[in-house]
DNA sequence: AAGGCGGGGAA
DNA sequence: TTCCCAGCCTT
């Protein structure tokens, strides 16, 4: 099974930018960025990071809002505030080299450790990710593989000459062949293996999650000023967007009406009245806000819109943008 | 153990 | 639409 499959990863592997490199900085944050986000999107958020911020020494001495501007739209933010805060604890001192060392750095986990060791140093931790569980609960089809199960059985199967390869040969085929809903079973390296694919029914492995349902958020924006020169708020490091730049938002809280969300935005900012713009709507994993878009004439400061922001304060901006589109239209 | 945390690709 | 992605942290 290990030499079908690294025979085929050594063949077949995709050309990938952080695997053209053995620096463990750039395949640190190129692990970073892969957390939860898929290869196609992370790509081009790699290559600028690692352009803006070529060593762990130049990310450690900029300031977090470049880092997260460098970060803008890529999503969880923490991410990259960890990033930055990690770079900053170990700038100076030689890179860890185990499993252990880099799991001792903020925003690395059990997944993360493993794959920087692994393929930076080779050290022998196997990886579970995503991929890694699909894979494993087909090859020995378990429907419900428990966290526990999963790294002891990944750590049995791993290639000791070179956990490097192994560890992404896996995630390869994961990624490639054995995908959640169309695997391409037929030209599968390692079919012969596979429990799964015996069974007849490779689908049914692993058993769907139970995710949890998508709760609607009423919120109330006010733009003071145009999309070029408006204010701004920061917004706090902890929760939704931590650390990112927008115009003011207030959340319509449980039993208020929108009514009452928008005189508690205006109040705040001493603002006394706003024209209605229109609604703007943003679908996160586990939200999706339907946003209530003010503008006003206020004496606030107003700045250029070079902060980062999210998604969301983007679309905002742009429901501006429309209407004053639409007025020389 | 469960929930919070973005955004987007693929079918 | 639905599923899920080279997960981690807090509670």
């Amino acid at each position: 099974m290990q030499e079908q499959l690294l025979d085929w990863y050594h063949r077949e592997a995709r050309d990938l930018p952080w695997r053209r490199t053995r620096d463990p900085y750039k395949i640190w944050v190129s692990e970073v960025i892969l957390q939860q986000t898929q290869v196609v999107t992370g790509t081009a958020y790699y290559e600028r990071f690692v352009e803006r911020f070529p060593t762990v020494q130049a990310l450690a001495e900029a300031t977090l809002e470049d880092v997260l501007q460098a970060w803008e739209g890529c999503g969880y933010y923490a991410r990259a505030r960890n990033l930055h805060a990690a770079a900053k604890q170990i700038t100076g001192q030689p890179f860890p080299e185990t499993y252990e060392g880099w799991l001792a750095l903020k925003g690395v986990g059990p997944y993360t450790a493993a794959a920087v060791s692994s393929i930076a140093f080779g050290y022998p931790k196997a990886v579970v990710d995503g991929n890694v569980r699909r894979v494993l609960s087909r090859w020995f089809a378990v429907k419900e593989p428990s966290d526990h199960w999963l790294q002891t059985t990944a750590d049995e199967q791993l290639f000791h000459a070179d956990p490097s390869s192994w560890n992404q040969a896996v995630m390869e085929l994961g990624a490639t062949i054995c995908t959640p809903k169309a695997p391409k079973c037929p030209v599968c390296p390692v079919k012969d293996f596979c429990k799964a694919y015996q069974s007849g029914n490779p689908t049914a492995y692993p058993a769907p999650k139970v995710r949890a349902e998508v709760k609607e958020v009423q919120a109330v924006a006010l733009i003071v000023g145009d999309q070029h020169n408006l204010y701004i708020e920061k917004r706090p490091e902890k929760g939704l967007l931590g650390g990112l730049s927008g115009p003011p938002l207030e959340q319509v809280q449980a039993g208020e009406t929108v009514e009452d969300a928008l005189k508690r935005l205006l109040d705040r900012l001493s603002v006394p009245d706003a024209k209605h713009l229109g609604t703007t709507e943003h679908t996160m994993t586990h939200r999706h806000f339907v946003v209530r878009v003010y503008q006003a004439e206020a004496d606030l400061p107003l700045s250029a819109s070079t902060a980062a922001m999210s998604k969301l304060d983007r679309k905002i901006l742009r429901l501006l943008q429309e209407k004053q589109g639409a007025l020389f239209g």
